[in-house]
DNA sequence: CTGAAAGCGCTAACAA
DNA sequence: TTGTTAGCGCTTTCAG
C-alpha cells in the first residue's frame, strides 16, 4: 500500500477550487483573476497567478461554457478539405483566430444533408460562439435559424440573397469581366464559359461579368458556349470534352469559372490533341495554390483567399464581441494573374506558318 | 404586451427537462433514452422520441461533457492547412469520424510553440475525448503527458521512439528503397537525396531506404549528394539550386524525400536550364494531389494518405471505447507511382543524337 | 423500469 | 475588494 503508481489512472485534474485553496482565496476570486476582472487587489492577483502556474491549472472548457462563459471555439463549416481552395481560406481563418486565442471546430458539409444535424451541432449544442461558413451551398433555412437566434456568423465567398448576413466575398463580376476582356484583347472572340451552379452567387456574378465584358466589347454572347458546371474538376473535364468533340466550330479560349474546373478543362483539351495555349487558351478563377504548379501555369483571376479567411474571422470575432452590429459586407479585390495558359489568337505560330 | 416578437432575443433553447415534461417522464429517463439505455419501456421510449422530435431538442454539449458524458469531439493537431498533404489525411479522418458521429476540433501546431498551450487545449480542458496528431514534430514531452494520463491518442506519419504510442505510418524505408532501385534501374548512379529533418522518423527511414538500396545495388553512398532538408518546398528549391550551381559533377537524378521538396527541386532544376527528365530525373515521396498536376507529372512513392487518416481515426475511436488496449502500430503499404519525371540515363535523346 | 437527487467545474449575481 | 450562493443542462448513482 505504500506506492500506488501502478493503478491510479485518473489523477483528478486541478480545478478552480484547488487554486482557491492554494492561494487562500475563493473560487469566485480565482475566476475573476482568470477573466481579467479589474478590481482585484494586486497582491491577491499575484497569489492566484502563482498558484495557477504552480498547480498547472487549466480551465475546464465545458464547465466554463455551461456556466455562461466563452468557449473560445468557433464552428467552421467547409464543403471538404482536399483542395487548396478551402485549405488556403482555412489558413487565414486560423491565423486570425489564433491571435484571438480561439480554436475552430470543423464541420464538413458533405455530411450534413439534412439541416437538423448541422443546425444542431452548430448552434443548439451550445459549444461554438459563432460560425464561419466557407462557400456554403445550402443556405436559406440555416441562415434564417441563425439570424432568428441572433447567432453570429459570416459567409465566405457566398452571398445571402436577403442581404442580411455578414459576408466576405470578392469582386466576382469585376474579376470575370477583366478576365474576359483580357481574352478579347488577345484576339479571342469564340470563348467558351464553364459556369458554376447558378444557386451559387459567385457563379452568377462571374457569368454576369463574362457576359457584360463580351457585350461591352461588341461580341455577341453565344449561349451554346456557356457550359453548365458545378465548380468540380471532373465536371470541367467532361463538359469540355463534350464541347470539343461536338464538332461544332471550336472555341479558341475557355474561361472556367473556377480553377478546379479549369484543371479539368486542361486535361480534356490535351486529351483531344490540342495544346495550351497555342490551340486553345484557358483561364480560371480563384488562384488556388495548384494554379502555379500545373503546366502550363494557369492564368487566372486571383481571389485573396487567405485574406478572405482572415477578414471573415476578424469580422466574426467582432460580432461576437458586439452582437448588435448591423450586417456588413466586405468585398475584396480580385486581380488578374497572367501566367502561361493564355495566348494570342490567331496564335503566333500560325502567323509564322502562314508567312 | 400581446406580442413580443421584437425584443425577445434569446428564446431559451429546449432542454432535457422540456422533453421530460412534454413526454410525461423525468429527465433521467430522457437521458436514458437518448443514450440508448436498454431497459426502458418501449412505450416510454416512443413518447420521449416523439417529444424530442417535436420540440427539436438537441443535447447541450458542454453540459453533457461536464456531467461526464461523451463530447464526441476529438482534437486534430496538424502542422498547417495549406498543402494537400494535410488536407488529404484530414479528409480521411473526417470520413471515419463522421460515421461515428464525431467532430474534429482543429489545433494548428504552428501556434503552440510552448508545450503548455497545446497540452492545455488538448487534454486538461476536458473537451476532447482523444487526439490525432498529424506528423507532429515536437514529441517527447507531450506524449509523456498524454500517456501518463492514459489519454487516447494516435500518431499519424510519425513515430514515437518509445514504441509506446499508437501510430499509423507507412513503409517509409521500403518505399524509399524501391524508388531508389527504380532510379538505378533507369541507369542512374549519381543520385542526389534531399532528406527531411532527422528528428522526424519518416525522414530517417526514407534516408535509410535510399542508402540501403544504393548499397544493395553496389553503388557507393556519396555523402555530398545527401542534402539537408526539412520537407519544405522552399528548402527543396534552395538546396537543389545550390547543388546545381556548385559546379561539381552533377547528379543525373534527384530523390526528394517528400513531394513538396520535389516541387522545389523541379523549379530549381528548370531555372538552371535543365529539363526534366531528359537532363535530370526527379522522384518524390507522398503523392499529394498536386503531384499529378505538376509538369511533368511527378513520379513518386505513394503513401495512402487518406487511408492513413481513416485508419488512425478508427484506431483512436477504438481506444476511446476500450482505454486499455495495448499500443498498436499500423504500417500501411507504400507504392511506387511511375509518372513522367524520371527517365533513363543516359537519356534517349542523347542516344538518338549520338546515332 | 423509472424518479429523485447529487454533482461535474465554472460564472455571475448578491451581499458583505 | 472578496466570499457565498445559485444555478448552467446533463449523467449517474441510489432507491423505489
Amino acid at each position: 500500500m505504500v506506492d500506488d503508481n501502478s493503478s491510479s489512472n485518473k489523477r483528478r485534474t486541478v480545478t478552480i477550487a484547488d487554486v482557491a485553496n492554494a492561494s487562500g482565496t475563493s473560487g469566485a476570486t480565482v475566476s475573476r483573476v482568470l477573466s481579467g476582472y479589474e478590481f482585484v487587489k494586486e497582491s491577491t492577483r499575484n497569489r492566484v497567478m502563482e498558484a495557477v502556474k504552480r498547480l498547472g491549472y487549466v480551465a475546464n472548457l465545458p464547465a466554463r461554457s455551461l456556466a455562461g462563459g466563452r468557449s473560445r471555439i468557433i464552428g467552421l463549416l467547409v464543403p471538404n478539405l482536399d483542395n487548396g481552395y478551402v485549405g488556403t481560406i482555412a489558413q487565414g481563418i486560423d491565423q486570425a483566430l489564433a491571435s484571438a486565442n480561439y480554436d475552430p471546430i470543423l464541420y464538413t458539409s458533405h455530411r450534413h444533408p439534412g439541416k437538423e444535424t448541422f443546425y444542431a451541432n452548430a448552434i443548439a449544442n451550445g459549444l461554438t460562439e459563432g460560425l464561419l461558413l466557407v462557400a456554403p451551398q445550402v443556405l436559406t433555412t440555416y441562415l434564417d435559424s441563425l439570424r432568428e437566434r441572433n447567432f453570429p456568423y459570416v459567409l465566405i465567398d457566398q452571398t445571402d440573397a436577403t442581404e442580411n448576413s455578414n459576408v466576405v466575398e470578392s469582386t466576382n463580376r469585376q474579376g470575370a469581366y477583366e478576365a474576359t476582356q483580357y481574352l478579347v484583347k488577345l484576339g479571342h472572340t469564340r470563348i467558351a464559359f464553364i459556369r458554376g451552379a447558378l444557386t451559387v452567387q459567385s457563379a452568377k456574378d462571374r457569368l454576369q461579368g463574362f457576359k457584360d465584358a463580351l457585350e461591352d466589347c461588341g461580341i455577341p454572347v453565344c449561349e451554346d458556349l456557356i457550359l453548365e458546371g458545378n465548380y468540380q474538376q471532373q465536371n470541367g473535364y467532361e463538359t469540355t470534352k463534350t464541347l470539343l468533340q461536338s464538332g461544332e466550330s471550336l472555341p479558341t479560349a475557355i474561361f472556367a469559372s473556377n480553377d478546379l474546373s479549369a484543371f479539368g478543362a486542361m486535361d480534356a483539351v490535351r486529351e483531344c490533341g490540342f495544346s495550351i495555349p497555342e490551340d486553345i487558351s484557358i483561364i480560371g478563377f480563384d488562384d488556388v495554390p495548384q494554379s502555379s504548379m500545373v503546366y502550363p501555369k494557369l492564368t487566372t483571376v486571383r481571389q485573396p483567399l487567405e485574406l478572405m479567411g482572415k477578414v471573415a474571422a476578424r469580422m466574426l470575432l467582432e460580432r461576437i464581441g458586439c452582437p448588435n452590429l448591423p450586417p456588413q459586407r466586405n468585398t475584396l479585390d480580385t486581380q488578374l494573374i497572367i501566367r502561361d495558359s493564355c495566348g494570342p489568337y490567331p496564335a503566333q505560330r500560325d502567323r509564322i506558318e502562314q508567312a
